[in-house]
DNA sequence: CGCATTGTTCCTGTATTGTCGAAATATGGA
DNA sequence: TCCATATTTCGACAATACAGGAACAATGCG
């Protein structure tokens, strides 16, 4: 990933909206979310969502599908999974004893859930 | 870590030349670098990078010390380890399977430098 | 002390972003 | 066709962010 595709991904993640319309999409899984469904949930108007949508969508990180009258949302992983690739890449080079603890991160995340067994 | 300070941290994080100094930074290790050799290496000027470690300090992802004349800066890890866990948070009650890769990663950002094995 | 070095703060013009109301588009059903 | 639902687009305004020049601090050395 290059810096600029990194920059435009933190910078759509970089508001409160935004940042809480991402995880809920991420948090829905696969199956997505409509675009009504969010705004409801987060309590904000629906052109406001729309901006927040369309940042999200235009930094790759979401993605919308068409469904009857809804617009559906889905969280796009792989652009998630590069973006925290990016950020972990320069931590080895620089102190390894520091960087290691990170591969724990992913499995903690889970086991908290108890969703990765 | 509360949505506020992940917002803060993406923010400082989201701009070409913040990104590349905090890189750059955590590359560097504990041992940190001076301001004016950060600028140096980026090509920037002195004040155009103050603004940029300030707000970078002012989240929490950087700590200055001063050395005689040199003020030193060094890459805050436990607040990188934060963001970074944050971001995973919700990934695994979404979706464990798409989760699961995200364990991968740090260990292949360890292993392509050869250095956590 | 006098002076060079290292960084930061202040200031200003400019550009970008965020939010909301109002209007427009697209879909599906009676 | 007519209407309700779902969402986006447009237009305008306030607020914020950015870059760079100039002046200001702090340190160290002669």
């Amino acid at each position: 990933m290059e810096t600029k595709s990194a920059v435009a991904s933190l910078g759509a993640l970089a508001h409160e909206g935004r940042l809480s319309t991402f995880r809920l999409l991420v948090q829905a899984g696969p199956q997505g979310l409509a675009a009504g469904e969010i705004a409801r949930r987060l309590g904000v108007l629906p052109n406001t969502l729309s901006a927040s949508l369309n940042v999200l969508s235009h930094a790759g990180l979401i993605e919308p599908r068409r469904q009857g009258r809804s617009i559906i949302y889905t969280a796009r992983y792989d652009a998630m999974r590069e973006l925290l690739a990016f950020l972990m890449e320069d931590c080895c080079s620089g102190s390894p004893e520091i960087c290691a603890p990170l591969a724990a991160i992913a499995s903690q995340a889970c086991s908290a859930e108890g969703a990765c067994a």
